[in-house]
DNA sequence: TAGATTGTTAATCGATTAACAATC
DNA sequence: TAGATTGTTAATCGATTAACAATC
């Protein structure tokens, strides 16, 4: 995982599990699609494939936000859009900075799914002088002695720190102390916030290191499979890596 | 969750559960921080303590790795770094690819936390043919027409998908067919991907909507605890959203 | 009514945490 | 030896899953 609230108990919000919450904009994405092709209902069976997700896992996510569906017909598209999107909060406007204009900053600042979830980019902001008053995606660049101003005169809550590693902490307590609640890191840095304050991580270094384990225990796997039986028949890529029981001795599927 | 994998159970890989080898990044971050510092040893409480986590945690976690720290001192912290690099395969060379070189795959391929970590940008590759040929960080982007090429050449085995999400399953199927065996996946869309195939996915948007979950909710907090006590003293900000038992009305801390 | 599909139960599994014996 | 700190145990908690009664 690349993210993570910090220093909060995984407590249940309004019953929700943190789980639930963190599928809830999957769910929403794929019945989203589904209502731009206007599918009026859609089985936990088909959206939950769609999601990538079981469909048991689906039902009982639901379940937490109420009985939304039709036994023997399934969910309504549109009404469960709604209601997913209002128990995510996305029903209101979200003003963010984005601090730290670099590559990321600006890759960000011209991600289209920002304004269609409720997210407007209220301003950019940026350390270098140079770059005050430059455009990126339209917005204009600000100096970072504005950040306070901004902050206060936009109602921003939600901040997302692009900035070097070296800045990431400096940065973050001058957003707290202005009145922000919710942080998204993209720096490499372990974000010290007091309590109250959510931080979510985004750590591209720490998802390459976990897919890297994993690509090294493919290769062991495969080695030890040509060792322990070097005349057995290769099991072919898509099902290597799935095998159940623990254990040094590879199982083989059936054939 | 910004990350997970698709279609594999969380199996413990080597006896090592998914949720630790998660962690193992950070410690490493933490401990490599140390070790520029020239610190020799550290305990469990203070390197917890940086790596945002609390100390049962991480000697539960290291406990997977075997016996490493010396009881009444602590751990050696070359000797970890060491350890913790091997375990997750960073005392290799991984050679990536990003495809996809807009904002994002630009601003990937010019970040340096890369190369520290034994990940290498074989290449840049992209579909628009007017890209081919210039530079990104110093590396040439060429087109998409080379990507099986440029992968049997290099022997890629991680690929980073930042296109476009119209174009991110077709990207991946033919990474996938060309041998790729894990995917950092950024483009908003669930990928469908053979067994044996990891996928991580960081999703900026679904980040985003967690966090307008959790704002949303300590906004109504904040509501229903001046509805409840008007002129009880307000909890302040560091105390707030923490309150243990469940329900709708609001815990106090005791003064 | 028959078929389909939800919502819920209960079992299982994995992760977290405090506590403390082991031991440097 | 006394103090410090690890490594492990056991309790607890949260998440997942299959199965199926409820019901459209």
């Amino acid at each position: 995982m690349a993210t993570g609230r910090n220093h909060r108990p995984a407590t249940r919000s309004r019953g929700i599990p943190e789980a639930t919450v963190a599928r809830l904009p999957l769910y929403l994405r794929a019945l989203t699609a589904l209502s731009e092709r206007s599918v009026p209902t859609v089985s936990s069976e088909e959206l939950a494939s769609a999601a990538g997700v079981n469909s048991a896992k689906l039902r009982k996510d639901f379940s937490y936000l109420g009985s939304y569906g039709t036994r023997g017909v399934g969910y309504d598209v549109e009404y469960l859009v709604y209601q997913i999107s209002r128990e995510l909060g996305l029903t209101q406007d979200w003003p963010v900075v984005i601090v730290g204009i670099g590559n990321l900053g600006a890759a960000l600042a011209n991600y289209g799914g920002f304004a269609s979830r409720g997210f407007r980019v209220a301003a950019l902001i940026d350390a270098d002088p140079s770059m005050s008053g430059k455009q990126v995606a339209g917005i204009p660049v600000r100096h970072v002695d504005e950040l306070e101003t901004i902050i206060h005169t936009n109602g921003v809550s939600i901040g997302v720190i692009t900035t070097p590693g070296g800045a990431a902490q400096q940065v973050c307590d001058r957003l707290v102390a202005a009145g922000i609640t919710s942080i998204l890191n993209f720096a490499p840095t372990v974000l010290q916030v007091p309590e109250g304050v959510d931080v979510r991580k985004v750590d591209l270094s720490i998802e390459l290191q976990i897919l890297a384990f994993h690509e090294q225990r493919k290769a062991a796997e495969d080695l030890s499979r040509e060792t322990a039986a070097p005349d057995r028949m290769r099991v072919p890529a898509e099902q290597r890596g799935e095998q159940g029981p623990e254990g040094d001795v590879p199982a083989v599927m059936p054939a």
